[in-house]
DNA sequence: ATGTCACTGGGGCAGTGA
């Protein structure tokens, strides 16, 4: 089983590269972040024609979260992060997925920071470890995945030293990051990769991507038996080469069956 | 600080978020 997160920046803006995506790499679960898109302006149904079922949660021009699935019924079990019922911005949806349940989620970008931003992301990122807790304390298999904004370590920004001031690399994050993973998760691409410098994320700016000037922000995070079933794991980096593309590229995980 | 995208309102392009 194949899943994969993609930060699709727009997904009516990435509407060609998506499907081209899904057409080549054929994922069986897709979490989708940064739709950009109201509920009703989601491409429904040219998600369906490409061979996917689709649950989603949309906001007007910013955020917005999806997940995709080949061939596989999805049971929604949660639109929304809990702990703050005035939280407007769609960052989080869930479902179980073939036994799994799966949380896509898009956390905070945080900058400018320091600032009420800043302290946004922090508080959301206290209430996703509170909801990871309680999934972890379920005993089910649980995958996190999205874009986290978050990265984990030096080894994973092209000259960290010029990011940390940045909120994706800030003390707090970092710390929160951690405590986060220290709860039990197992960082799927680092698990397989422990030394490898492998990136996500690539900004527009300066020919990033050309350089190889990335972030490794988008995560996998794996409960202790998804842990288990990990195989293999990458990121489509091509796909960050494409005309029109989101500024992020495609991660995946490979699992062995249950 | 720089730089480049997508989106919105409103009908060109500035403002915003990333």
């Amino acid at each position: 089983m194949k899943i994969a997160t993609y930060n699709v920046n727009g997904i009516n803006g990435r509407l060609p590269v998506l499907l081209r995506w899904l057409e080549e790499s054929t994922p069986d679960v897709a979490c989708l972040q940064e739709l950009k898109a109201p509920d009703e302006k989601f491409p429904e149904q040219a998600i369906k024609d490409a061979g996917y079922n689709a649950i989603w949660h949309g906001q007007k021009s910013w955020n917005g979260v999806a997940i995709l699935t080949r061939n596989l019924d999805i049971k929604e079990t949660r639109r929304g992060l809990p702990g703050d019922p005035d939280d407007t911005h769609s960052r989080y949806i869930e479902a179980e997925v073939n036994g799994i349940t799966i949380g896509c989620l898009y956390l905070p970008n945080g900058n400018p920071a320091p600032g009420p931003k800043f302290e946004y992301k922090l508080r959301w990122f206290e209430r996703f470890a509170e909801h990871a807790a309680e999934l972890l304390a379920s005993g089910k298999p649980v995958v996190l995945t999205g874009d986290y904004n978050a990265i984990p370590t030096e080894l994973d920004a092209y000259k960290a030293e010029r990011w940390v001031e940045d909120a994706l690399f800030r003390p707090e994050t970092r710390v929160a990051f951690k405590a986060l993973v220290d709860q039990g998760w197992t960082d799927a691409i680092r698990k397989l990769n422990p030394d490898k410098v492998i990136y996500t994320f690539w900004d527009y700016f300066r020919n990033a991507y050309g350089r190889d000037a990335g972030l490794r922000i988008d995560h996998f995070l794996l409960s202790p038996d998804v842990n288990k079933r990990l195989l293999a794991a990458g990121v489509d980096r091509n796909v960050r080469g494409w005309e029109k593309t989101s500024d992020h590229g495609p991660v995946w995980v490979e699992l062995a069956d249950a």
